[in-house]
DNA sequence: GACTGGGCGCTTTTT
DNA sequence: GCGCCCAGTC
């Protein structure tokens, strides 16, 4: 069929974009032009009559809807791309929920708790359960409850365990929940699972069905049990289901991803059409060779080979550093090099890691030698103190139900409420069963609360409410500047640091929240207080790299984020045992993960690939020897070497190094 | 009730 | 090596 959507691609891509009836598979390598093939297929259904409103196409990030989107808008016209659903599994079941969610006993005004505000209901909940966090660690419980919730496993399947362990995290589980519904609060985890939940009913599934006749899921190997249930109930009955994916890039498995939906979508939905994709339009020879030698390694896959539409480049470059100083010192005057003889510009180059903590060194460098740069990810503006504090004044005015908030702020600036009072009106509202505020509000009440302290309390709720009552008709940046003067914060931030530098760089996280506020009120005609909240947290991640989009900077990120985007030049740094694998990998036995993770890496480089590892690297603030990772062999098509790690080290850092590695076995054991 | 210093534990990756 | 938590002091 020829068509204006298959001008220009070849023959898989093609077949793909004209298969818009029933199931379509489409297993596209890296760099073989998978989004493309999505966008020209939404354009071509739209040109064949299907109505934009009937298609749904869902991501993982925002990052990706994002592109699709202004692809899209490039391929149709404006009505048409304005009446697709586009987005990611998240926003998707918001705007669901928003509509529907009472059907379920959700209030359609749920406010949604990010990463931290679960964190300290996590924490909460230990405390009541009087589980302390040496036994429990609270970071492992939150992600071992959001695992369960992937799994669609409910708390009550964790209370008939054997296992006393599991037990207890089921009655953390079950606790946080509860304190997330009195709250009004849905996690990102329930926001899929209160969807799929709406869907078992029937009349629910049956609006989302004809609503939405054609579904396409960008990488469909991160797909997880709730997103998976989603896509399977509403594209179970007309089977018009495309997934596109890359079974080799599945990395977020630790998120509870599920490999096997994609190895198994031809099982689910049986007579589906596959579509291979390998022809990489990326990448040079060498780097694919490269990728490729990597990943043969593993297993169980869909077995694929990328070949290069673009022909020999240069071969891959290793580098061997004595420590991180010298990697950052390395890369860095090599990016520095590049741009001034090649012109290269540096938004055509990247510096990718496994972990956060090592850009560090790199952004030390990077400002030595004035290279401008932007850091994806790691410490997020949103984890500034002045931000999270404005935040739970501004989540508190949109909901006065949410107590973390509340907890957060009650004494920030001090009020003279201290952690005692603050202890006893916990107290007094767990023997109640009544909510925080309401303890507060009736003081009077409750001999056991401290008079002055609910007096002060009081005083904050007040303000609260008449902050709340003010909300309709104001613009959103007028109401977070009265919100921000009520509270005095510019005192507060003056008072904490009587530095002026300090100051203003502390106040610039508040100026920075307005002014999204006034960027969020200029895109949004219906913006609202909660509108702009749910955009925050939904997004937290990807504001800040829009700001700095196409500004020519230089990109640091995790390789986690790096899926989906690609760069003329990548420096795939800390290439060792214990970094990439990672250590927890490896205790896991999940080096394949890991691997798929490396080939990521590899196949972002378009022409140029520089790998770099150390011989030591300061952990715990020790300095320990390292070894070069399986995957630096790999690469060059070697076996990775199993002999002692540590053989021609210096005595001194390899006992440094043995000690490192007793160290971490002792403690094993004591994990369940 | 606010502030300071010692001790401890920890580091995967994110919507 | 850093940040967080807790205990002790003003």
């Amino acid at each position: 069929m020829v068509s204006k959507f298959t001008a220009g691609l070849n023959a898989e891509q093609s077949r793909a974009v004209v298969t818009t009836e029933g199931p379509l598979l489409v297993l596209a390598g890296a760099g073989t032009g998978k989004t493309r093939v999505i966008t020209h297929r939404i354009g071509h259904m739209l040109a064949q009559g299907v109505p934009a409103r009937h298609v749904l196409a869902m991501t993982f990030t925002n990052k990706a809807a994002g592109e699709m989107k202004e692809r899209i808008a490039g391929l149709v016209a404006r009505q048409a791309a304005a009446e697709l659903t586009v987005g990611t599994f998240h926003a998707f079941c918001v705007k669901a929920l928003r509509q529907y969610a009472d059907r379920i006993g959700i209030r359609r005004d749920f406010a949604i708790c990010d990463g931290d505000d679960q964190l300290l209901a996590i924490k909460q909940a230990q405390r009541e359960l009087q589980i302390p966090e040496t036994t429990m660690q609270p970071r492992m419980c939150q992600s071992r409850v959001s695992l369960l919730k992937n799994r669609l496993v409910a708390p009550e399947a964790c209370l008939d365990s054997d296992d006393a362990w599991e037990v207890d995290i089921g009655r953390v589980y079950e606790r946080y929940d509860k304190s997330l519904r009195v709250r009004g609060m849905l996690d990102f985890d329930d926001l899929l699972l209160s969807l799929v939940r709406l869907l078992q009913d029937k009349a629910m599934l049956q609006t989302f069905r004809e609503r939405y006749r054609y579904l396409c899921v960008d990488e469909y190997q991160d797909t997880n049990g709730p997103q998976y249930e989603i896509v399977r109930s509403i594209g179970g009955a007309h089977r018009n289901v495309c997934v596109v994916g890359d079974d080799d890039q599945s990395i977020y498995g630790w998120r509870g991803a599920d490999i096997s939906k994609i190895l198994n979508f031809e099982k689910d939905f049986p007579n589906a059409t596959v579509v291979r994709l390998e022809t990489n339009y990326r990448s040079t020879v060498e780097i694919l060779n490269g990728a490729n030698a990597v990943i043969r390694n593993n297993p169980a896959r869909h077995a694929k080979t990328l070949r290069s539409a673009l022909g020999n480049g240069q071969a891959i470059s290793i580098r061997k550093l004595r420590d991180e100083t010298q990697e950052a010192q390395f890369v860095v005057e090599e990016i520095v090099k590049r741009v001034r003889e090649h012109q290269t510009p540096l938004r055509d180059l990247a510096i990718l890691f496994r972990t956060a903590v090592q850009p560090r060194a790199f952004e030390l460098q990077l400002r030595q030698f004035g290279v401008p740069y932007v850091l994806v990810g790691g410490m997020s503006f949103f984890d500034r103190k002045e931000v999270r504090d404005v935040l739970a004044y501004l989540k508190l005015v949109a909901n006065p139900a949410d107590e973390l908030s509340l907890l957060r702020v009650i004494n920030t600036p001090p009020r003279g409420i201290g952690d005692t009072s603050i202890e006893k009106f916990l107290a007094v509202a767990a023997a109640q069963g009544l909510p925080l505020a309401d303890v507060i509000q009736r003081s009077e009440a409750f001999p056991a609360i401290p008079a002055t302290a609910a007096a002060a309390a009081n005083r904050l709720l007040a303000t609260l409410a008449t902050l709340r009552g003010l909300q309709d008709g104001k613009d959103l940046v007028t109401l977070v500047r009265e919100v921000v003067a009520a509270v005095s914060y510019a005192e507060e931030v003056q008072r904490c640091y009587p530095d002026p530098v300090m100051r203003a760089k502390r106040w610039e996280g508040v100026s920075e929240l307005m002014n999204m506020a006034e960027v969020h009120a200029r895109q949004r005609k219906d913006a609202t207080l909660g509108t702009f909240l749910e955009d925050v947290t939904l997004n937290a991640n990807d504001q800040e790299d829009a700001d700095s989009q196409g500004e020519n900077k230089l990109t640091l990120m995790t390789l986690h984020s790096a899926k989906g985007l690609e760069f003329g030049e990548v420096y795939l740094v800390g290439m060792e045992e214990g970094l990439l694998p990672h250590a927890k990998s490896l205790e896991d036995g999940n080096v394949e993960e890991e691997r798929r993770l490396a080939y990521v890496g590899i196949t972002r480089a378009k022409q140029r690939l520089t790998l770099t590892f150390v011989e030591s690297r300061a952990r715990y603030g020790q300095r320990v020897a390292v070894v070069p990772s399986r995957f630096v062999y790999e690469v060059q098509g070697l076996q990775a070497p199993t002999a002692s790690p540590t053989r021609s080290k210096p005595v001194a850092v390899a006992k440094v190094a043995a000690k490192a590695t007793k160290r971490r076995k002792a403690k094993t054991p004591t994990k369940p």
